[in-house]
RNA sequence: CGCGGGGUGGAGCAGCCAGGAAGCUCGUCGGGCUCAUAACCCGAAGGUCGCAGGUUCAAAUCCUGCCCCCGCAACCA
């Protein structure tokens, strides 16, 4: 709302209204919250969340007004059919519902101790301050803890339907892939961070962690095994230092993805994983099997081969999770019948998977992006290279204004002016507050031209003003009038219309 | 004093809350290997950790001030 107390967006002034209404005693609750999240340093995540909740509830917490009088939909309040609950109030309460809050004491005490909420930064609000409160009010523990995960930018900017930078998920998927898109959004960025999108970080990602290393490394180890041990796979695991060191690894992995993925730390553990499968990579490497082939030492070659399919296996089930589809079709090309459990780490040991079984060796996990002809073909969509370029100024059809009468222009009184001072408007980003001489009369107006124009640029020009326009306040300051500039609508150069003669001040324009 | 996020090798980022030899991915350069998706492996170059103070045996990390960037909000009349 603006200073003169009239909305921004429709102009209609500022009205009092009053309305009855429940309120909910938020307040009386605050201390205790705080007193929840002193012992329960993980009940809001990331950190820095965390401390924003607690500096605010710090700074207090009003009774809440949870009824409304002026709304026919909503569900009513119950002894008053005058009030509707307020959304956020009846919203939050699904969350107990769900799991049989009140109906299902028996469910209800299986899922509610475990409940995690995954929110938007933007509604943490609702989720940290009023719904905790809401459930001490209760009797209810709050849940384990609320994640506000961060947003998305593209390539630097914010998404918005104006700029046209919108990502569609779906065409992502339709493009690189489900797998590859999950993957990139879940590794990119520290979960709870906001993040950057950009088509060519993730062709980046899908070339080098998912054709380069997961994928290479699957398909080098099926064509050794199919090369060099008729596609079975060996059963006896290798006692030498580097089978040990990996499978301590493999340990270390398991439980350390289990740990990031626990605390939300997605990005983290596919990092995690994909040390380990760096490590196979190295490991065939050190080990250089097509050697051992050539000179016969099969008494070493297989365990080798038995500990990459380990790798593979183990991969495979670390990133179910992740990446499911691309986890099922390592299985499946690994010879691992479907088993039971599905894909999970139940009953899981290391050097158990490979038990002689064939492998079915299968069309490449992700095939590389040829990033020159990506490049051509990503430019070709976006509408550049693929227009003449020597039309560069007709990328965007001219929009007219409707025609009007002439005596709709002349009621426009314009004159011209000399900008005799410029003054900076403090917080303000675009406007400047000028002193303009018609002549006949001084007046300030309000412009927003300052990110194109130092004030010494402008000071004593010449420029052409609308003198009859309604004035209005900006950023508390009263404009009265506009001056002319044509801008090349891409926001990037601004030119002030300026009478190319000598001419007096107050002179009309027509 | 409007709210919040950020400034770390060429690019993009982690590390900061709980101080203790500056790390990751990509890129560049050199080398290795030939099982593999021109992939994989090894090595190297490259950083005043925005600036200035302070605390400390020790600061990217804690404190103070300043500069710059990005969202939100408020204004392109």
């Amino acid at each position: 709302m603006g200073e003169d107390k009239t909305c921004p967006d429709c102009k209609r002034p500022l009205q009092v209204m009053k309305e009855e209404s429940y309120f909910f005693r938020a307040s009386k609750y605050v201390d205790r919250l705080l007193d929840y999240y002193e012992k329960n340093l993980r009940a809001v995540m990331p950190r820095s969340r965390y401390n924003e909740i607690v500096s605010f509830l710090k700074s207090g917490v009003r009774d809440q007004s949870i009824s409304r009088t002026t709304l026919k939909w909503g569900i009513p309040v119950p002894g008053d059919d005058a009030h509707v609950v307020y959304v956020w109030f009846d919203a939050l309460i699904n969350y107990v519902t769900a799991c049989g809050y009140l109906d299902d004491p028996e469910k209800f005490a299986r899922y509610w101790p475990e409940a995690r909420h995954l929110v938007g930064k933007d509604i943490i609000r609702f989720h940290c301050v009023i719904w905790p409160i809401m459930l001490l009010a209760l009797g209810v523990t709050p849940p384990v803890s609320v994640f506000a995960h961060g947003w998305w930018t593209v390539e630097g900017e914010k998404m918005s339907k104006s700029k046209g930078n919108v990502v569609d998920p779906f065409e992502m998927v339709d493009r690189y892939g489900r797998d590859p898109f999950r993957y990139f959004l879940l590794r990119e960025v520290p979960f709870g961070n906001d993040g950057d999108f950009s088509e060519a970080a993730l062709a980046g990602r899908i070339n080098s962690d998912l054709a380069n290393d997961l994928g290479n490394l699957l398909n080098r180890t099926l064509q050794m095994i199919d090369n060099f041990s008729e596609g079975s796979v060996p059963s006896e695991g290798g006692r030498g230092v580097l089978e040990a060191e990996i499978a301590a690894l493999a340990g270390k992995t398991l439980e350390d993805v289990e740990e990031k993925i626990s605390s939300f730390a997605f990005d983290e553990a596919l990092k995690s994983i994909w040390v380990f499968i760096s490590r196979g990579n190295r490991y065939i490497d050190e080990t250089m099997p097509w050697k051992l082939a050539r000179e016969g030492k099969t008494e070493e070659l297989l365990p080798v081969l038995h500990t990459l399919y380990e790798i593979l296996s183990l991969a495979a089930l670390l990133l179910a999770p992740f990446i499911p589809d691309t986890a099922s079709r390592i299985r499946e090309q690994l010879g691992l019948e479907e088993d039971p459990r599905g894909l999970t780490l139940l009953g899981y040991e290391w050097g158990k998977s490979a038990r002689g079984q064939k492998v079915k060796k299968g069309k490449v996990l992700f095939p590389r992006i040829d990033l020159e002809a990506w490049k051509k073909e990503k430019d070709a969509r976006d509408g550049k290279g693929a227009v003449p370029p020597a039309a560069p100024e007709a990328e965007e059809a001219i929009q007219h204004e409707e025609t009007v009468e002439i005596d709709a222009f002349r009621s426009v009184e314009l004159r011209v002016a000399r900008i005799l001072e410029v003054q900076e408007i403090p917080k303000s980003k675009k406007l400047y507050k000028l002193l303009v001489d018609l002549g006949y009369e001084k007046r300030t107006i309000v412009s927003g031209i300052k990110e194109f124009f130092t004030p010494e640029e402008l000071s004593g020009k010449k420029i052409v003003v609308v003198v009859n326009l309604k004035p209005a306040k900006l950023c508390g300051v009263e404009s009265n009038g506009m001056l002319l500039a044509a801008g090349d609508g891409k926001k990037t150069t601004l030119s002030l219309l300026t009478p190319d003669r000598d001419i007096p001040l107050g002179s009309r324009v027509s």
